[in-house]
DNA sequence: GACGATGTTGGCAC
DNA sequence: GGTGCCAACATCGT
C-alpha cells in the first residue's frame, strides 16, 4: 500500500490522536516488531502522543515526555483506528479514548519504540515533497544508475516507490532505463515538476487503493482511476494511443510509454 | 491445485 | 557505489 501519498492520507487521518495518552501495547507477532516486546509495551505505557509525522514512507509518533513510535507499512500494513481485530492484527494500542492497531497480513511492515531515531530512518535522502530545484538537478546528474532504479532509492530521495516512480517518469517522458547524468538539464526539472504534480494531485485523491489500502478510518483512496502508466499493460498511452508496456527494472514491474518515453 | 504477481526493505555476492 | 538475486509473507487472478 504505502508510498508517500498514501503514508499522508494515513498521518492526515491520524492527526485528532494526537494529545491522547497511550494506556496499553501489546505485540503479538514479534516478527512486526523492532525489539523487544516487553521493553516496548513498558517503554509506551503512560506516555503521551504529541503529534503524528511523516518521513517518507515511515510514519513518526513523537512522543511525550520524550522517545518515538515509528511505524512502516510495508506492502500491506495498516492502523486503523477503533477497528474489528483480524487474524492479522499484530499490534494493539489502548489509547486514552479509542483503540489502534497496526494490521499487516503480509508482516512486511514494521513498529519500533525508542528514544531516539534510528539509522535506517535518519539515512534516507530529503523528502520528494521538500528537496528544492537545484539539489533534485545536482543530485540526478551525479548518479549513473537507471531513473527507476534512482527513483527507488530511499537514500536518493524519500517518498517515492513503484507506482509513482513510473507515474512520475511518464508524465517527464523519461524512459525508466535512462541514465541520470546523461539526462539534460530541462528534462530533469521536468521530472522534478512531474514528482510535484503526481503526488500532490494522488494525496488529494487520498492515495492509491491498489487491492486493499485504506487510511486509518477504512476510507479508500481514489487516485488508482487516474494512473496513466502503472498497471495499465496493453492498454492504450493516454497521450499517443500505442500500448502500455511492461518490463522488469530492478527486480520490479515497470510500466511504461516506448513512444512517449525515450531514453 | 499450481503458478506468478503484488505497493517494501534488507542482506548477500559480485 | 552499483547491480542482481533472494528472502520474508498472505492473497488474489489466471
Amino acid at each position: 500500500m504505502p508510498e508517500l501519498p498514501e503514508v499522508e492520507t494515513v498521518v492526515r487521518s491520524l492527526k485528532s490522536i494526537a494529545g491522547r495518552k497511550i494506556l496499553n501495547a501489546e505485540f503479538r507477532k514479534p516478527r512486526v516488531l523492532q525489539g523487544d516486546a516487553d521493553q516496548s509495551a513498558e517503554f509506551l505505557r503512560g506516555r503521551k502522543i504529541r503529534v503524528v509525522e511523516r518521513y517518507g514512507k515511515f510514519i513518526v509518533f513523537r512522543l511525550a515526555p520524550s522517545g518515538f513510535l515509528i511505524v512502516h507499512l510495508g506492502m500491506t500494513g495498516k492502523l486503523l483506528m477503533d477497528s474489528p481485530l483480524t487474524k492479522h492484527s499484530h499490534v494493539i494500542f489502548t489509547l486514552a479514548r479509542g483503540v489502534l492497531q497496526y494490521e499487516d497480513s503480509r508482516q512486511f511492515g514494521r513498529v519500533e519504540v525508542c528514544e531516539e531515531l534510528p539509522k535506517r530512518v535518519t539515512k534516507l535522502g530529503p523528502d520528494a515533497l521538500d528537496i528544492d530545484l537545484a539539489t533534485f538537478v545536482d543530485l540526478v546528474r551525479k548518479r549513473k544508475t537507471r531513473m527507476k532504479a534512482l527513483l527507488l532509492n530511499q537514500e536518493f530521495v524519500r517518498g517515492l516507490g513503484n507506482i509513482y516512480a513510473d507515474e512520475t517518469l511518464f508524465r517527464a517522458g523519461i524512459h525508466p532505463l535512462a541514465v541520470g547524468s546523461r539526462l539534460k538539464r530541462a528534462r530533469i526539472e521536468r521530472l522534478y515538476e512531474a514528482i510535484r504534480e503526481v503526488l500532490n494531485e494522488a494525496i488529494a485523491s487520498k492515495g492509491s487503493s491498489i487491492s486493499d489500502y485504506v487510511d486509518s478510518d477504512g476510507n479508500r483512496g481514489s487516485f488508482q482511476d487516474h494512473h496513466r502508466v502503472y498497471q495499465r499493460t496493453g492498454k492504450p498511452c493516454v497521450v499517443c494511443g500505442k500500448p502500455i508496456k511492461r518490463t522488469l527494472v530492478a527486480q520490479r514491474g515497470t510500466h511504461f510509454c516506448a513512444t512517449c518515453q525515450k531514453r
